[in-house]
Order: C-alpha cells, then sequence, then structure tokens
DNA sequence: CTGTTAGCGCATTCAG
DNA sequence: CTGAATGCGCTAACAG
C-alpha cells in the first residue's frame, strides 16, 4: 500500500511486467513481438495476465531508440484547406494502415518557414520516410531529405535539383484532355488561370501543355491568367482583366434579357442561341472557387450562362455548381506514394521514379453549349 | 577513414559531437537545453562548431524517453473531410506552434475501429495529452483518457461518462439563431435536418433546441429529419419524404414558368411573389450538401426559388451558392482547446470545464424572401 | 525454452 | 564551469 500513492498513476514499464509475471523482461519483449512460439503456453498465460492487470501498454518511443527504426513516416501537406490534400491524405491513411507504418501529419499550411520547421521537428523524431507535397521552394528546405538523408517520395510537384520518387497527376495529359474538351465543345477563346508558377512543376506542366495545345489549333487563342490567391490586390488586378475580356466578349446568346450583377434579382432568359466563345480552364480548386465566387459577384447567379468553367479538381461544390472538372485520383495518389516510400525504406535502391495517374474528365453542364 | 564507409551515413549522436568538440557529453546536453550561462565562451563555440560540421539533430525520441515529456499531444479527427475539421485544425497548430506542442494528427475517418487505434497508438507513443473530436461512440473507447489516463479535451461533441474539458460550440444558441432567423423571415415549417443522434451530443443539441423555439411559437411547424449520409439507402427514404413536404407546398411564387429537373435547361422565372413558406435547417455542413446536391438535381439550377436552406457550419461553398450560415468559431475552438490541454498538461486541477463560444449568422440570398 | 547482460541517445545527479 | 557515471524502457545477442 505504501508503494505508490494515487498521485501520478505511473504507466507499468516491462519490468513491471516481468515481476508481475515473475519472469524475465525478455520473455515480455518476446511476447511482445510475437514470438510466441518460443514461449511456454504456461509462461504465455502468464504473461497475459499480468499484462492485463497491469494494463500494460509498451513505449514506442523506447522501443524505436533500441531498434533504430519506429514506424512513422512524415507526411507534409502544404495546404489542408485544399480538398486534394485530404483527399491524398485518405489514400495515404489506408497504405499506412496496411503497411504498419504510422504517418504523422504535418500541415505547412502554405509557410515556407513552417514547411522547414515540420522538415526539422520529423528529422528529430527520426520518421523513417516522408512523404511531401512540398510548397514552392528551392531545394535547399529539402535537403535533410531525399538523396543523401531520410527517403522521401514527392506528391504532386517535383523540387528542382531535388532526386526522388515523385507520385501525381499526369498533367501533361490532364490539361491537354481539358483543352480539347473545351475546344471540341466549341470555345475558342480559352483563358488558363493558374496561381504563381514559383517552383510548381504541376503548375508550370499544365499551363505549357495548355499552351502547346492552343497554339496547335488554328483559330483557337489562348490566354494564361496568374491569380496570386495570397494577394487580394493582385487577384483584383488579375479579375478586372478578366472582366474586360469576358465583357468584351458580348455575351452568352441572341437575347440576355438582363445581367444586372445583382444575385437575389438577376431575371436572364438563355434562348439556345449561338454560344459564348470564352471559357476558363482552372488549374486546381482554389482558383476555380475563386473564379466562381467572383463571377457569382459580377454576373449574377446565372454567371455561368456568360462564361464556361472547367477545372482541374473535381471538389464537393463542382456537381453542385455544375462545372467541368478533371478529377484527380487523389486516393491512389497517396497509396502509392507510401507504397514507394516504403519500398525505400526497406532499402530498394532503383533510380529515382515517377509515376504520373491519369485524371478523369467529369463533363457537366458549364461546359455544354 | 576506416571508420566508416559510405554504406549508411549513420546520424550523428551525441556522443559524436563530445568528441568531435573535444569535451564531454553533458556539455553538449546543456547546450541544447539553452543553458548557456553555464558554458564558457568559447566551449560554445566550439561545440557549435561540431554540431555544423556534424550536421547533428538531437534525437528526440531519446530526450522524451530520458526526461519523460516529448511535448507530443494527439489530435484525434473524426472526418477530415469535414470543412470543420480542416479549421479547427487551423487553430490547433497555431496554438501548438506558440505552446512549443507538436500535434500528431490522427484521422478516424468516421470509422470506430480506427478510432480505437490511434488512440491505442497514442497512448504507446506517449503523448502528454489528447484533443479528441469522437465519433459517436461508448466512453469505453476513450477509457485511456480522461479522467485517470492521460489529459484529454473534447471538441464539439462531448462523451457520456467521461469527464474531461469540452470546447465548442454554443450549440443551443446557434440552433435558436438560426431557427429564429427563418421564423422572422417569414418560414414557418422548417425542416431541422441532421445525422443520426447516436452518441454525438452536439447533434442532440442542436436539435433540441430548434425544437424548443419551434413549440414556442405558435403557427410554427417544425419536424426533424434524420439523414444517415453512411446509408445512401436511409438518404434516399429520407430525401423522398422531404421532396413529399415540398411539393405538396405547392411552389414559391404566383408564377413558375417550367421547373423540369433538368439543371441544363430549366426556364424559370420568379415574379416576387409571395414567399415559400419551406425552410431547410440543416444541422451541419455535410448534412447541408448533400441537401443542395439533392435539390439541384431535383428542381433544377434554380432550386433555391423553391426552398430556403440555412446551414450551421460555412463551408467555402455556402457563398457561391448563397444559403444562409452559422460560422462556427472554429479557429478559436482549436486554440482554445490546444490551451486547455496545455494547462491540463502542465498540471492544472479544476473541475471539468465546458467552453462554449457563439456562432455568426451569416444571411445570404437563400432565406431573404 | 528462459534469463542475464549490454547498450540505443540522451538528461541528470554529483563530484571535481 | 565541466565531465564521469547512472538509468529512462526496451531489444538483442549471448549464455544457460
Amino acid at each position: 500500500m505504501s508503494t505508490t500513492p494515487l498521485a501520478a498513476p505511473r504507466r507499468a514499464t516491462i519490468t513491471d511486467v516481468a515481476r508481475e509475471a515473475g519472469t524475465g523482461k525478455t520473455s515480455i519483449s518476446r511476447y511482445l513481438n510475437g514470438e510466441m512460439s518460443v514461449l511456454s503456453p504456461e509462461l504465455r498465460s502468464r504473461i497475459e495476465a499480468a499484462i492485463e492487470r497491469l494494463n500494460y501498454q509498451p513505449n514506442q518511443m523506447a522501443r524505436g531508440l533500441k531498434r533504430g527504426r519506429n514506424r512513422l513516416i512524415g507526411m507534409l501537406l502544404a495546404d489542408l484547406t485544399n480538398p486534394y490534400s485530404v483527399e491524398v491524405l485518405q489514400g495515404v491513411e489506408a497504405a499506412c494502415h496496411a503497411l504498419g507504418l504510422m504517418p504523422l501529419i504535418c500541415h505547412a499550411a502554405n509557410e515556407v518557414e513552417m514547411e522547414r520547421r515540420y522538415l526539422q521537428l520529423l528529422t528529430t523524431y527520426r520518421v523513417e520516410g516522408v512523404i511531401v507535397n512540398a510548397l514552392g521552394v528551392r531545394e535547399e528546405t529539402l535537403r535533410p531529405v531525399g538523396g543523401g538523408g531520410i527517403p522521401a517520395v514527392l506528391v504532386d510537384r517535383s523540387v528542382d535539383g531535388l532526386v526522388a520518387d515523385m507520385v501525381g497527376l499526369d498533367n501533361r495529359a490532364a490539361a491537354e484532355l481539358g483543352t480539347r474538351h473545351l475546344l471540341d465543345n466549341g470555345f475558342d477563346d480559352i483563358w488558363f488561370v493558374v496561381q504563381p508558377f514559383e517552383q510548381v512543376s504541376s503548375r508550370q506542366l499544365r499551363e505549357a501543355a495548355f499552351r502547346e495545345v492552343i497554339s496547335g489549333v488554328g483559330g483557337a487563342r489562348g490566354h494564361t491568367l496568374v491569380l496570386n490567391l495570397a494577394e487580394p490586390a493582385a487577384v483584383e488586378r488579375a479579375l478586372a482583366e478578366l472582366d474586360r475580356a469576358i465583357d468584351a466578349d458580348g455575351g452568352p446568346g441572341d437575347a440576355v434579357a438582363s445581367v444586372t450583377g445583382n444575385a437575389t434579382s438577376s431575371v436572364t432568359v438563355r434562348t439556345g442561341g449561338k454560344a459564348s466563345r470564352i471559357a476558363l480552364f482552372a488549374a486546381n480548386a482554389p482558383v476555380a472557387l475563386c473564379l466562381a465566387l467572383h463571377l457569382k459577384a459580377r454576373y449574377g447567379a446565372d454567371w455561368q450562362a456568360r462564361v464556361a468553367l472547367l477545372s482541374i479538381d473535381d471538389p464537393e461544390w463542382a456537381e453542385l455548381t455544375g462545372i467541368t472538372a478533371i478529377r484527380q485520383p487523389t486516393y491512389e495518389i497517396g497509396y502509392r506514394a507510401v507504397e514507394f516510400l516504403h519500398e525505400r525504406i526497406e532499402g530498394v535502391q532503383a533510380t529515382a521514379r515517377d509515376c504520373l495517374l491519369p485524371g478523369e474528365l467529369i463533363v457537366r453542364a458549364s461546359t455544354l453549349r
């Protein structure tokens, strides 16, 4: 009774269990590691009982320290606010579960400094590998990772000068798919809207593919509009440019009764006349949302009659609002990333691999005229 | 030269640094812990140099094992797919950053089994505390947490039989606010739509408050519709019931040219006639989205003319679609949760506290007639 | 089959 | 001011 006051119910250790079971720590350890065949049934049940009685739970920190591996991997996300990230995460979690890994999820919230800090933290916690959906930063930040350091696989974007496996959307194909779809549906004036390229390879690839397709089609006009979502003033300016283009275009049908910009009272009658030739191609969901919000504010609830919107990423509101989208195989991206990482952790040496998964075009009313 | 082949660039340990700096481990340890005043400037710079040269990074696992605290806390989320979770997370991260804590984010993905597994995992990693946005499960699962076990604070929902701090929306007030708003705007037939109550206290509280307000107002009719989002068939049935009510209601204006249910060709002319008396009050964003998707599919793009929608939670698409919402102080909820937990970790003994934060009504076109 | 002995990397007395 | 010694909880050789 005088052993331990109820003050701090210190957690039982392997030693406690050994004593309680009247045996040595080794046997307990063996039990914990499933080496059942090496334990007499009798001892085994005594151990079981002791563990139960003491409500013992092995300390992973200590285990990790000893054996040099802790089954932890880091998952560094640039922006959880982007549905893309959450979806990828689901795949990551599933794969981790299947492979006996535990993902430490770190959210950089679009801040380079945060990214650096978390990477450092993951390193000090000796994670066995990291999956990183990097911000657009110099390879420098990722120095401790990849090549010389701990195994890493990149998601969605590659990083200049950083050799590592990478898995993501087949951006070329996706951008082509989207552009062709718009072209095929009679849109010959297409605005590709994208966040600042910075070092984000996926943005660059998407835009390049877009331009390439456009330039290969006579009579089609293509524009690239950079939308710096982090900079309200810049957004304002870019959208103004877009507005001018849309206004100049003259509108969708032959008869537009009225478009007041007041969402609650606009009355628009679409008569099925000649299609609008302008379409917006958003490079990802955040951009698409920004565009949609602006268009709705400017042209009213019926903004979709005025301009078509196609987005890479298929956020939950896409269906609701009827915009066309290219859905990324997010779950699989996450899953594959973990598989790659796992191989790497297990020592596979192959040269850096790229895994490009195809996107799926989901046609909705917005781009059908 | 024969010490370590380039094979496995083993990470430098404190011992390596000590040797490199020509001193003992203790001094390194002191340096790491910022006990600068106890080190001669000379030794100090030697240590600095050695650390730099070896690119040394202290092993947090070992530190944690030794000092008994690892600055880790668990953040268990029921469903990251719900924007609410992501927003709360932002607050959690900010607070952790400020308090020198590292959150381990665990995503139960609505699976009770996952929740149990993660809780167990967090325990074995000896996190100093956990913040849990629990699934609707029995206290049993959370046994290791709270009272006797590791400090815990609940977010959004309390758990029967589990005494712990809890922080979340003032559900009573929020539901009243929403209901009153609808009533004030002429809606006298209100459907409160909510996921199965199970053990989720917030759902119960919101619904109870709704009913209470309704029953206090003569002439107002209130219904509660349970929408089990995990069960497509059940959703189907519930929505059918709703449809009957809406159809019976007769529609919004005096003249409805045509409502075909085909989103791409519906032509509706709203003439500003008498308001529809039916309004839907969604208990949270996932429910609101489900409703909106259904209504759009059934009544066409102009579904909002037919029925009003108000939601607790203000998802990104709310503004776009113009539905009224009650925004939760998500960031603050997360922030406060960490603060509470931190106090607990530091040994504060006060009895379980409840922190109810107010929601903010954001009126949009949907509920204005 | 089972127990003893050494550390894993680090923080902490406790003597210099 | 500084360093040697001790052990956190656990696993991994080695002996019984």
